[in-house]
RNA sequence: GCCGGGAUGGUGGAAUUGGUAGACACAAGGGACUUAAAAUCCCUCGGGGGCAACCCCGUGCCGGUUCGAGUCCGGCUCCCGGUACCA
């Protein structure tokens, strides 16, 4: 039999929501914050937002069913790009597009009855949001955590404005493939590098988060142990260049040092540079270097002598100062010691430029000659040519050589991060703009809290179309304001924040959301907190996960979060394919959207195929032909439900009673069975979905369904019975139908108020076992026995099955037993 | 280069702690029903040999450990993702 899923679908749709299933509990008794990463708004939902969702909205049912108290808010991150692009090219005003793209997506996920409690939503462009975004960026910089410097950022020409790094594609701009360049601009940045130890540590409190995830942040924050040592130049010991080395041990190998060329010194010394013009050349042409020429594979190093010396504190060499443009400013302090003898880079660019090479480490047993080197020598090894350190082993030199800097005052033991400080100013329209005043007496006040929000102007008086700078700034009713502090006229920021920043605490906000005298209120977050399951793709572990945990861990600090990690459990989707394997893309044409899922073949069809395809956490390739399978199953799941809520409940053991138990001899399957079966699906199911194996679970219901179809019980009471339970393990799976039947098997209430089912411990309990019979571990034979045969009978009668008798010519040399699975012969 | 993840029939994928490889499903082939088609139902379905009972080979490649390896260990190949001079 068919079922009409339109029909069922707005059926349980209207009755979920008079019923107010999804609603939050105000004080929850077993709380359960479920959450997956809300919506970046750019469009309508695509098929893999809707295999995002089905996960979360299983997890919810099957956690209802379970007796928890959920949380499941959902909401819209919806500042940012995609906006003010439409702006730009279809004069559509971005505030309109947005709220047009939200209402597109709501209505899709309301069709699609995901379990949401829309009363908790959250819209990051919405004042009585971003006004919070703007609290928070006060906090920090109250904490000094934020902080506004010079820096070099990604400009694109052609465009004509900054972009994010996640806009710069190899070195090229992600819209226009124009050569991005690069350009010093005054920035807000957030010091992350404050809290980079404890998101390291952090990562080992986190036993629920995948691997890969906890290694890719640890590599992303990339720790370094070493020293920072202090070297001089020459003739002005005033001056100071320090340098952070994992290799102190070889500091008496330093046979030139490397500065990079956007580096601050470098202009501070420039005049007394005897080959200054050499290196005002050499900068400018490394500044105007495109990405794409940094980046490129094997680029020979280059750099300029600036004729500069300076002095190594340990040997008391003289050695040149070059600048060099493989010296990233950024990282370090912008200034390293070369050894070319102990350093492949240094060692290339002390051949190119005939700088002398001086061994130091000498490897075990053994002595190296300079001049037969055709590569550096990087491994431990015994310190030599190094005064006081000779003969020490250098890996206990690394340490020796730090303290001894240490004791001398010209250096001491460091720890370096790979993460920068996280640049937050965008120069953009759409997005939350910095709550900061620029006073020309006063300086940098920020804008009182009670002030905030601090609104972005009406839209029909900006032009979006880039010039390089803040749309915002063209604003005068904007930017123009009075100083806090004095009082007299003075200029807003023209920058808005990151839109990472407003994705950053919105798990907070969810549980207070209409909150408007403060963030958020800690006794309601305490309640919630922390988030038990969270789900989303692998693609934000570098970005939003870090962010999102920086700021938690901050509201913390402060006394605002209750939890220092926002997150127990993490979980990565795959992504979804169409079946060649081709991601799905518009300009492909091979997108499959929900919508047109639900039109075809059924929300519950849907949900049934994704959650069959494959794994969860892999790839799928969504394939319309396989959807059959799964549209099969639930017809006939439906046809058998129906039939069976036909049947008057009895009593199950008294059909148990008269059903033929251990009636093997006829094959049919009778009531016994069944009963069998239905509780050996409801223990197999429990334990895939535990284990978000939800594949296999889906298998598990169509083996019972073929088993039940053959079946010759089906009148029986237990047959009732058994479709009855079946329907509560298929109802976090296909909900729409799982609720129709349950209705019709007489249930005035949801299926998500019933109890999930348990099993029967002694049902599942198979009495006949099949043991294998090998002989040298090949297969030559089965038997069927009852559990628990002692040994002996079982090797007895395994010796006698005609197959293996053959190989056993003399008695084996030795019998593996184990007990209710395989005997196994050496022989 | 470095760090992750993966490779199992024609296809998607199953296989507790090492213990019957290929569950479940799709496609394909054959059959039933039908005037016909769709739908549904039944059978076959890794490769090779044999009338058959059975036998041989088979989880990317090579080797090892073990009574026994898709699973553990060592060495490769290819594909996918992250990262990119991090001193």
């Amino acid at each position: 039999m068919k079922y009409s899923h339109k029909e069922i679908e707005a059926r349980w749709l209207k009755r979920w929501d008079d019923w107010n299933l999804y609603d939050t509990q105000a004080n929850p008794k077993r709380k359960f914050y479920q959450l997956e990463m809300f919506l970046y708004t750019s469009g309508d939902i695509h098929i893999g937002h809707f295999r995002n969702y089905i996960i979360g909205d299983f997890v919810w049912r099957y956690k209802r069913m379970h007796g928890y108290d959920l949380i499941h808010p959902f909401g819209f991150d919806a500042f940012g790009l995609p906006a003010e692009e439409a702006a730009i090219k279809r004069k559509e005003s971005p505030r309109k597009w947005t709220e047009a793209n939200i209402q597109k997506a709501t209505e899709t996920i309301k069709k699609l009855g995901i379990s949401y409690d829309w009363s908790r939503e959250v819209r990051t462009c919405n004042p009585d949001y971003y006004r919070w975004t703007q609290w928070l960026f006060l906090k920090l910089y109250e904490k000094d955590l934020a902080y506004r410097d010079t820096g070099l950022v990604n400009w694109c020409p052609s465009c004509n404005t900054v972009l994010a790094n996640e806009q710069v594609i190899s070195g090229k701009c992600w819209r226009c493939d124009s050569e991005v360049e690069k350009r010093e601009l005054v920035q807000w940045y957030f010091k992350i590098t404050d809290y980079a130890q404890r998101l390291l540590d952090n990562l080992d409190k986190l036993p629920e988060w995948p691997e890969p995830i906890k290694i890719m942040q640890r590599n992303w924050i990339g720790r370094s142990e070493g020293a920072e040592l202090v070297f001089e130049l020459e003739d002005d010991a005033e001056v100071k260049l320090p340098i952070f080395t994992t290799r102190p041990d070889t500091v008496y190998g330093v046979t030139y040092m490397a500065i990079a060329p956007e580096h601050k010194l470098v202009s501070k010394l420039i005049d007394r540079m005897p080959n200054k013009d050499t290196v005002i050349a050499y900068r400018n042409k490394a500044l105007a270097k495109s990405e794409i020429e940094r980046l490129t594979e094997d680029r020979e190093k280059d750099g300029v002598d600036t004729g500069l010396r300076v002095r190594n504190p340990f040997s008391g060499d003289k050695v040149a100062l070059w600048v060099a443009d493989y010296v990233l400013a950024s990282y370090g302090t912008g200034i390293v010691m070369a050894v070319p003898a102990h350093d492949q880079r240094d060692f290339e660019f002390a051949q190119k430029y005939d700088i002398p090479v001086k061994v130091v480490i000498n490897p075990p047993g053994a002595e190296l000659d300079v001049r037969k080197m055709d590569e550096a020598y990087v491994d431990p090894g015994v310190m030599t040519e190094s005064g006081p350190f000779d003969g020490t082993d250098s890996e206990v030199g690394i340490k020796n050589v730090a303290e001894y800097a240490a004791q001398k005052g010209f250096g001491k033991p460091a720890v370096s991060f790979r993460l920068r400080d996280w640049l937050i100013s965008r120069q953009r329209y759409w997005g939350a703009p910095i709550p900061m005043i620029h006073c020309p007496r006063c300086g940098m006040v920020p804008v009182p809290a009670d002030e905030l929000p601090v609104l972005l102007p009406d839209e029909s008086r900006v032009d979006f179309v880039p010039k390089g700078r803040s749309p915002l700034s063209s604003v005068p009713e904007f930017m123009n304001t009075k100083c806090p502090k004095c009082g007299e006229d003075a200029q807003r920021d023209a920058d808005t924040m990151d839109t990472f920043v407003d994705s950053a605490w919105y798990h907070l906000r969810y549980v207070d959301n209409k909150n408007s005298g403060e963030i958020f209120r800690k006794s309601e977050a305490r309640k919630w907190l922390p988030i038990d399951l969270y789900i989303g793709g692998d693609e934000h572990a570098t970005g939003h996960l870090i962010y999102f945990r920086f700021i938690t861990m901050f509201l913390y600090d402060i006394g605002v979060s209750p939890v220092e990690e926002p997150v127990t459990k993490l979980f990565n989707h795959g992504m979804v394919f169409d079946e060649a394997g081709d991601v799905m893309s518009k300009s492909k044409g091979n997108v499959v959207s929900p919508r047109d899922l639900m039109e075809r073949i059924g929300i519950d069809a849907a949900r049934v195929a994704m959650f069959f395809f494959a794994p969860p956490d892999r790839e799928v390739l969504w394939s319309e032909e396989n959807v059959k399978g799964s549209t099969r199953f639930l017809e006939r799941v439906y046809a058998e439900g129906m039939a069976a809520t036909k049947i008057e409940a009895g009593d199950v053991g008294a059909d148990l009673q008269v059903s033929p138990v251990k009636g093997r001899a006829d094959l049919k399957i009778g009531p016994y069975e069944i009963y069998k079966a239905i509780h050996k699906t409801i223990k197999q199911v429990s334990l895939d979905a535990e284990q978000m194996s939800y594949n296999t679970a889906v298998a598990r219901m169509m083996e019972f369904m073929n088993l039940y179809a053959n079946s010759e019980a089906k009148n029986s009471s237990v047959a009732r019975f058994a479709m009855e339970r079946l329907t509560q393990l298929l109802a976090p799976f296909a909900p729409f139908i799982a609720e129709e039947l349950w209705e019709a098997f007489g249930h005035t209430e949801s299926v998500f108020r019933s109890s999930w089912p348990d099993y029967d411990a002694d049902a599942v309990v198979e009495d006949m076992v099949t043991v294998i019979v090998q002989v040298n571990g090949r297969l030559r034979g089965r038997l069927e026995v009852h559990k628990d045969t002692p040994g002996d009978e079982v090797i007895a009668r395994a010796k006698e099955i005609e197959a293996v008798k053959g190989y056993l010519v003399a008695e084996p040399k030795k019998t593996i037993y184990v007990p209710d699975k395989l005997v196994n012969f050496v022989i």
